[in-house]
DNA sequence: TTTTACACGTGATTC
DNA sequence: TGAATCACGTGTAAA
């Protein structure tokens, strides 16, 4: 509720001070505060402008009423602020500039973590690659080549299962497909669990070449990717 | 750039106005503005509530250094509040509030987008419901209980592979958790593959009781949580 | 009482 | 020019 001012011509304070009871200037404040829709209407205006004077002495400025509406314009600005601030610690025009500052900060750390828990979401690298259905089972064997968080399992002559075990990073698993596509590797098929900050990735891929040295240089070159570098 | 006042004692505008050179006025105001740390610190206004009468007349109300501080204070706020907002499309008071409410309303729904996009990450009710480690095979058989976009396998005695095709929506996996548990139905295993918008999840799960009955009903329940409700 | 916050009218400045 | 924006000092009302 704006503060219904008194509208005692308060400005200039000169002895022939006017003294009116002009209640149309609160409506006209009020219209341009409460009712702060973009208005192109002004009939209310041009009343007052012309009542005013009638009232009994002219106005010093012209622009006295186009003051008046940029005042209000502001005031509509603020109240229109308090609403969209869900943090309003005290009904004042400073007040309600630092709340919305302070939400502003907010909300931009709030979409930079989001952004950050979202980056490494396994869907956004996918739609890339293309999909890849999920059938081939997983047959844990013994001959692992095991390093940090990778493991590479030998299913046959060409065929591995790729064990990626890492903490979710922005860009990481785009990477690691880039590492894979650099090493001519084919996905056959992919499979992620993944819990709140962690990841878990199988890979059925297809190594052409020589197997050994593909093998060591990718699982070297994976490590380096998923290791986390603090430690 | 602040539009640096020319300070000429502009309100009461009486036929005794005296027209001091007051730059110091200037300076206080810029340091309210441009300084708009918090200070405790008033030596400058002391000086021009002193400075100011020295040079020629009492000022009529002590209110004067207040309300220059105050002034200070709120301007100081419409700068900092041009500071966090990136887009600002006039120079005016008016304006940068204007700019900063839609920046307010753009960060809100981003916001809103990204928990949307966020909220059904698999990840999200891993830790609630414990980690889930990935080892059992999916085998492909020919009993499957097929409806919409979920799938029951008989796996053996009690034990089912259960494959649920999904869109991502807002706690929809969890209810699909809240589902199984309803049933008292154990969860072995828990895979899930994720695309942009879509996921699929394998679960292997143990189920007591009266296999025929329970089966069929948790098959109808998953298959209206899952479906979409539009088609 | 004093303090705080506000709206007001006005002159100056910019475009 | 005129229209728009601003800082200023002041009166007033509520805390």
């Amino acid at each position: 509720m704006p503060r219904r001012a008194r509208a005692t011509r308060g400005g200039g304070e000169d002895g022939e001070e006017v003294k009116v009871e002009e209640d149309f200037v609160d409506s006209v404040l009020n219209f341009g505060a409460g009712g702060w829709g973009e208005e192109g209407d002004d009939g209310e205006e041009q009343q007052a402008a012309a009542a005013a004077p009638a009232a009994g002495k002219e106005f010093k400025s012209k622009n006295l009423v186009a003051e008046r509406k940029r005042r209000g314009r502001l005031n509509g600005n603020i109240f229109a602020l308090r609403a969209v601030v869900p943090k309003i610690t005290k009904m004042s025009k400073e007040a309600t500039l630092s709340d919305a500052i302070e939400h502003i900060k907010n909300l931009q750390n709030e979409v930079l973590e989001l952004q950050r828990q979202l980056a490494d979401s396994p869907g956004e690298a996918w739609e890339k690659q293309g999909s890849a259905s999920c059938s081939e089972s997983f047959v844990p064997a013994e001959n692992t080549h095991y390093q940090g968080q990778v493991e590479l399992i030998s299913l046959g002559p060409c065929k591995y299962n790729l064990k990626i075990f890492w903490t979710k990073r922005a860009g990481l698993f785009t990477k690691v497909l880039e590492a894979l596509c650099s090493y001519k590797v084919q996905v056959l098929s992919l499979n992620t669990i993944s819990f709140y900050g962690y990841a878990e990735s199988f890979f059925t891929i297809e190594v052409n070449g020589e197997q050994d040295v593909v093998i060591v240089e990718l699982r070297n070159l994976l490590s380096s990717i998923v290791e986390v570098p603090s430690i």
